[in-house]
DNA sequence: TTCCTGACTCCAG
DNA sequence: CCTGGAGCCAGGA
């Protein structure tokens, strides 16, 4: 029996660091940090990641990270429905009934390719 | 062990 | 434009 916990723990804390790496003021999608993992399809581990990043230090801006369409389908896992988009404007970005305003302005590539 | 679910995304109809 | 299915893979029952 190989034990992928080993594995699992670098893929959750690679993740965390590449949404660190996020500008204040900036998001990112599942995807974009799947695909910059070399996990291209696994998306939903990166939110799997989110969702067991509670607790972490330094602490993880999970609110940075939302769907390709800048959408914050996270925000039911935060203390409350409205906390995720309450720290995204309180960085700077405009959140409208769950979704983020000018997406393709704040988007940050972790590849850095785009800018 | 098998089966189901999910903070996702893509593709076909 | 909207809906459903498939791929993805770690956990919990």
């Amino acid at each position: 029996m190989i034990k992928y916990s080993e594995n699992t723990q670098s893929f959750f804390q690679d993740v965390y660091e590449v949404v660190r790496l996020i500008p204040k003021g900036r998001v990112t999608t599942y995807g974009a940090i799947a695909e910059y993992l070399g996990s291209r399809g696994s998306s939903r581990m990166v939110g799997w990641a989110m969702n067991v990043s509670h607790g972490q230090h330094p602490p993880v801006p999970a609110q940075r990270v939302v769907n390709r369409n800048g959408l914050l389908t996270g925000r039911h896992h935060f203390e409350t429905p409205d906390a995720m988009q309450h720290q995204l404007e309180k960085e700077g970005v405009t959140v409208k009934n769950n979704q983020v305003q000018y997406f393709d302005s704040v988007f940050w590539n972790p590849s850095g390719e785009l800018f």
